[in-house]
DNA sequence: TGTACATCAGTGAACGCGCGTTCACTGATGTAC
DNA sequence: TGTACATCAGTGAACGCGCGTTCACTGATGTAC
């Protein structure tokens, strides 16, 4: 059963997701409302009677793209938290499944973040969301150590976003130079060594 | 004495100069030639008389900042190799050092790389730019280590590799959130950890 | 040294294409009686 | 249940603007004699 509210909201979630794809291939810029429409199977009208602008649509793609990220993070913490495998494996591990075609996400988010440090109000956007993803990263690495009686020599915070300033350079190079830098790498050749550098026995 | 020859390439000079900072400021898609042309004093048909096309312009300008790049390494790295201070201040201090303005260096660095991961001819630029950047950074790595007395347990490639790494997304954070990342902070907090965590005494 | 011509860097108007956006229309589903 | 009308998601042609690129021209510098 077709009811038309069904329809509409399955129209521009079929936009939403072309729009990723054709995004990714071809950047913001590159890719024009037709393609998206095409990739969707629509046309440009179907587009615009779903978004106001282009502009309008990347906003509700960023924001429907963090939505199911932090679903996934929220599905993901208490697994990871519980389960045996350490403090390392459990922040990688989000890190890595939350992004599920590792490529797609990188330049989504790099060209989001290229925006951001242009436009103040999509940096704030931004923010926002990299916030809620460090907290949850932050709540499961101290977790996990006060569970496995560590304690931290600097603030989690820290800790969480020197690991994802890594990640995301390590990233880059792993997609730029697949072979001479296998993805993850980098991050569990000298993780190990920060984390055994900033934490102890506790009490 | 303005002889056609230096007048020629002088515009040239201006023209790429221009282009720099209209990137930097709303990137390569958003800076439209009238811009770049407006911003270096000229009007267009100057600019068609230089560069065969926008797309030429780019490649120009990224090779001409990358001669530049290379050029300042050159000179620093005697200088750093042979004063006194940490290994890591003189990697950190290159770092820092060779782009004057970390924001623009960082925005139009950043677009390449975004246009590189798409297009396999401009990743190829890319990658040896990087690689011979990287090599220097390694021979001064190499360097500092043995005249300390030093011996690192992984390729000290590897080692710049995470540096590198760690600094262009910590770069990225703290351009986003300069009052919560200030410039360095993460490199300087987590790398001596890493430095020590790799180097032992030679013999 | 002065005059006539050649060269060529840079001018600015015009072109034309791609693309974002609009809008009159269609046809399928929902509602009233 | 059947008929008439309303709603509205999506169609596709048309519009118009911005921008990359072209080109006939200008005027300053260089060259020949």
């Amino acid at each position: 059963m077709e009811t038309p509210k069904r329809r509409r909201s399955n129209t521009r979630a079929r936009l939403l997701e072309g729009a990723l794809e054709v995004f990714a291939e071809r950047g913001f810029h590159g890719a024009s409302v037709e393609d998206i429409c095409e990739r969707a199977g629509f046309t440009r009208g179907a587009f615009y009677s779903n978004f106001g602008s282009k502009d309008e649509l990347v906003l509700a793609l960023f924001q429907a793209t963090t939505d199911r990220l932090l679903e996934q993070i929220e599905a993901l913490l208490p697994e990871l938290a519980n389960q045996p495998g350490t403090l390392l494996d459990a922040v990688l591990g989000l890190l890595d499944e939350t992004a599920p075609d590792r490529r797609q996400w990188h330049l989504i988010s790099a060209e989001f973040t290229l925006h951001a440090l242009r436009d103040p109000e999509a940096a704030e956007s931004l923010n926002r969301q990299r916030a809620m993803f460090r907290e949850s990263l932050t709540r499961l690495v101290e977790q996990i150590a006060e569970t496995g009686g560590l304690e931290l020599t600097v603030p989690a915070e820290q800790f969480v976003r020197m690991v994802m300033a890594l990640h995301e350079g390590a990233r880059s190079q792993s997609l730029l130079e697949p072979l001479e830098v296998p993805a993850g790498s980098l991050e569990h050749t000298f993780l190990p060594m920060v984390l055994e550098a900033v934490s102890r026995p506790s009490r």
